[in-house]
DNA sequence: CTATTTTAGTATGGAATCGAAATTATAGAC
DNA sequence: GTCTATAATTTCGATTCCATACTAAAATAG
């Protein structure tokens, strides 16, 4: 009984795995490695206070000098821009360009997008759900920052309302304000703890 | 509308990528690199007409001269055992030595795997499900070989009960006898199509 | 039976990745 | 001012990966 759990778990653990492997892609397409595919990916989900080396090297699960040259070279061929923070000397934010989110469309995981996007609404939900779930299980075992988003974190604030003097929607991690574009983007913030907040808008 | 949907799609992709990397454990544990890990791995879940180089190399997604050097540290470190085909002289099986059974239980992916225990029970079922319909997507659109096992293949034949002439399990496909372990195991030639046999011994 | 083609597996060389350690530069503490 | 911590980069050796070429055995054609 016991046994029979923990063998649909393993067989669950190796799926995901496989299923990773196999749908990001061997070797080279449209020119880019799948680590450079991962970065592209990152920076696309990433607000502001994430897209910084050393977010996608935790993000990433490397070192910031792996992370370092993986964003070399992407800056090189022309698919992010560095600018660095007016506030820290030290700090840079990545971008990414035109370019860059152009070749986002022949993403080799687009294989995998495809299969998501087959299953019923339902399904889709649930699976979602399961998947953050486990991550976030396996972050806290790791000691990994879980990057998820403002929706279910502890430190956003606000309803949407603009309030005299307040704004609708803030972090209070960072205290800065915060767009609606910028509440599904990843954080390495995050912090699980607060239950969802009233959503408007796209429903 | 549309776009709602395909962005829970990407999410999805996205998160089973994650997900499989930060799992994967970086660098080496135990001594043995990601790629050695999932080698052991396939070779303690894949059955007698899988275990073989090619076999292995169609399942990581990889080529097969790739996966002969991987192999070849393998046997190097006495993790797996090399046996020639007498049916055929080109062919090789690979068996996992005892010493690359005890190591499998310091699997890095164990954190993976608990957190999957941590599921409930119906939970884990449909998720496993559904990772299975996705990588059969996956492998539909890539043609690369589903590996599935033979509960649900089109080649299995045999209700399990010993009649005159006949096997209790056997497979259509490469005319042989299957031990009841072996229905659980991965097999290359794996081909959707029948609906799950009637099953015997552990429900 | 012999020649050709196909298949299983193995080497080799170059490009790329990775991680550890050392380096530079800035921020903040005392 | 000095010291420590942090952000990012650089360098180096080990490893991985893929593409290609190769050997050997089996299957097929004639």
């Amino acid at each position: 009984m016991d046994k029979e759990c923990d063998m649909g778990s393993r067989v669950i653990a190796e799926l995901v795995l496989h299923l990773g492997r196999i749908a990001s892609g061997d070797g080279l397409v449209g020119g880019l490695t799948p680590v450079q595919w991962a970065g592209l990916r990152y920076f696309a989900r990433a607000n502001r206070f994430s897209r910084t080396p050393s977010a996608f090297a935790a993000f990433h699960g490397t070192t910031r000098g792996t992370a370092s040259q993986t964003i070399k070279g992407l800056v090189a061929d022309g698919y992010l821009k560095q600018t660095r923070s007016k506030t820290d000397g030290r700090s840079v934010r990545l971008d990414l360009t035109k370019k860059a989110r152009a070749l986002l469309n022949d993403d080799p995981i687009e294989v995998l997008v495809r299969a998501a996007d087959a299953l019923p609404p339902g399904v889709r939900g649930s699976f979602s759900v399961v998947l953050q779930r486990l991550l976030g299980s396996v972050a806290l075992q790791t000691g990994k920052p879980p990057f998820g988003t403002c929706e279910t974190c502890m430190h956003f604030e606000g309803d949407g309302c603009c309030q005299e003097g307040m704004n609708a929607y803030e972090c209070g991690f960072v205290k800065e304000a915060l767009t609606a574009d910028e509440l599904e983007q990843l954080c390495i913030n995050f912090e699980s703890g607060k239950a969802g907040p009233p959503r408007v808008g796209t429903a």
